[in-house]
DNA sequence: ACTATTTTTGGAAACGTTTCCACTATTGGG
DNA sequence: CCCAATAGTGGAAACGTTTCCAAAAATAGT
């Protein structure tokens, strides 16, 4: 057995014209039943299985979506492509991954080889919406496609966290447990719009609460090494009370530097997440975090990108008060009201706000131990 | 522009035959200095990109590979996936990405649709290689194909951890440090042989290191509420003193768990994980746990299959040694030796053992906090 | 200038499908 | 028993490439 049957086999073998044994096949027109009953031998026999390949090129359709993500090492991309490759294969399609790295370079490649590869849509968080060749190449041959955790520029449809509000409400918890003098620690700034983005958020919103302009500490690399970092910028502002994180990751790693620098967490030093991975919610202290909804998000710009290639409604993109929440945790400590009304007002969260009541039991929860 | 241009769009536009502009796209023939002009313009006014369908059909190759894995929010998986794209990009190759949740019938299903779209090779986790339909499928079309955290059954080449000898090191560490009477928790015990073989590994060391077979605590579902899975099984075994879990989050889990039970972590219970993800060493008390390299793995299954394809020499599989070793976390305690020579001597690894050189050194950086 | 060579060029087949269309059996009605 | 429908069948074109091969054009050698 060496080169796979082709229909032509299947139709040689069973004595008749590769248009019957397609019929048979497809169950797309009229065959006999001893037609039927010989084809079927010949493609048991045979072993025999269509060619994607010549269906596609007949069809020009390949039943492939590609997907552009920066890394699945992320958790927050990895359960968004798991998300959407699920929708994808429920619908019959199958999902090429392209990991870039924060690399526009390869972003721009990846795009022009799926593009190559004729597929039916593409689903891609790029590393700056604004700006990317490859989200050109989609627009211009109009590529049935989804943005996913990018802002989309226009009034074009994107599936993402709502950045810029997310970290507004961060903002809003430091005023609300007093903090204020706060630092905003980020990852991959060039790179990324997000990042730029909560930062935005954060500053405009610490600013409407009179609080100080945030401070923004850079970091490059991956490691956990945070602690030089962290020392120098804690020795070069000394009245910081709090830190915001860009992503969990960056909180966790915070914590443990603190922890070596012997800066209690939350005590000393609070510290917010962002992104509200799993882990999270194991780990002492608990994490303060923003919980977003990665999962939902993916498989909502896959259902966008299949409506759009057959032409169905697609589904809304969920209020913003869907897509993240505040997610209270040990890290964060309200700081004690040196002014205003009664301190225990402002130190915990008013209680009706359902974001906060949350906060609240998590809080609880945690006392217990 | 409806139509994506095609090679006969742009051999008209030039003025010449589909040949000519196929060789020099290709730069597979002679062609002239004003041919050459003419057609590069050509391509240049209509956009045209080759379709990898067409040429697919014609050199019945794909340039893509499957990969076949249980789910990418096992960071494992997500590193592995991260670790071959990366390998397959850079060989010119595109990945097509199932998640098949440890279901068999996905599974399936899969890997005929990846056969179908004549992809040049499938890299692939399997619920159980004992036993899979899919992999058989592959094995009898002789598709250039690598096995990834699964134990090849033959003297096949599987890039795996080693979870036997793993979790026997595991026993090793117990016995080392007293323990005795311990526990091993699993999850998806039955769809995953790779949590069988750990259990098989433990046990059979657990035995020759004379200690009391380990109790079995089988959870199914993939929450964190361990509690009362775990209260049950202390009072079911109260004089145990260390769990093995089949994977970090599982560790990470427990530790929150036990927490919640008042049992103190790791004076009262140790835990030791497995696979070494990155916020083991995060979280306090940080996570004992046998740290693997899934990434490379990835990436060595990768290079197997294009070796494979293109038929050079595949890469070897690093020795054991290579692919796992202990890392000594605060969740890991010596027992006070009851019995035998010195307590201290058997209460710290011996110091002649680079395994656990580097868990000593892990040790001592805690202890600095 | 005319052949012998070399360099360029384009037509056509092949890859594996689907589908249109024409053709051949089969059936039913008179 | 014959003709008109109808059901079933297969040939061929088309999808977008590459590549073989023959033809054409350019060059070189007398």
């Amino acid at each position: 057995m060496g080169q796979p049957a082709t229909i032509k086999d299947v139709a040689l073998h069973a004595g008749c014209g590769v248009a019957t044994v397609s019929r048979v096949l497809n169950q797309s027109g009229p065959a006999s039943a001893k037609m039927r009953e010989r084809v079927l031998a010949a493609v048991d026999e045979l072993d025999f299985q269509f060619s994607e390949v010549g269906r596609s090129l007949q069809s020009s359709t390949t039943r492939t979506i590609g997907c552009v993500v920066p890394s699945i090492e992320n958790p927050v991309y990895a359960n968004a492509v798991q998300g959407a490759q699920e929708v994808f294969l429920n619908a019959g399609y199958q999902m090429l991954l392209v990991c870039t790295n924060y690399n526009p370079e390869i972003e721009t490649r990846a795009i022009r080889t799926l593009i190559a590869k004729q597929v039916d849509g593409i689903l891609l968080t790029v590393a700056d919406a604004q700006n990317s060749e490859g989200l050109n190449l989609i627009r211009s041959r109009q590529l049935p496609h989804s943005l996913l955790f990018n802002e989309a520029p226009a009034g074009q449809v994107s599936w993402s966290v709502g950045d810029h509000a997310a970290a507004a409400m961060v903002a809003d918890v430091f005023a609300e447990n007093n903090h204020t003098y706060t630092g905003f620690l980020a990852l991959n700034f060039l790179n990324s719009d997000r990042a730029r983005q909560r930062y935005e958020g954060f500053v405009e919103r610490c600013a409407q609460n009179e609080m100080a302009r945030p401070v923004l500490l850079e970091v490059d690399d991956d490691g956990l090494d945070l602690t030089a970092h962290l020392k120098d910028f804690l020795d070069d502002h000394p009245s910081l009370t709090g830190i915001f994180a860009s992503n969990d990751f960056l909180a966790l790693a915070s914590i443990r530097s603190a922890r070596k620098l012997s800066i209690e967490v939350p005590q000393d030093l609070s510290i917010v997440g962002f992104d509200g991975i799993k882990v999270g919610q194991l780990v002492e202290p608990s994490l303060a975090t923003i919980e977003t909804v990665p999962q939902a998000l993916g498989a909502g710009a896959s259902q966008t990108i299949l409506s759009i290639i057959n032409g169905s409604a697609p589904p809304e993109v969920p209020l913003e008060e869907k897509r993240f929440s505040f997610r209270a945790g040990g890290s964060l400590m309200p700081l004690a009201a040196e002014s205003e009304d009664d301190g225990k007002g402002t130190a915990f969260p008013p209680s009706n706000d359902p974001t906060h009541q949350k906060a609240k039991s998590n809080r609880r929860d945690q006392d217990e131990i």
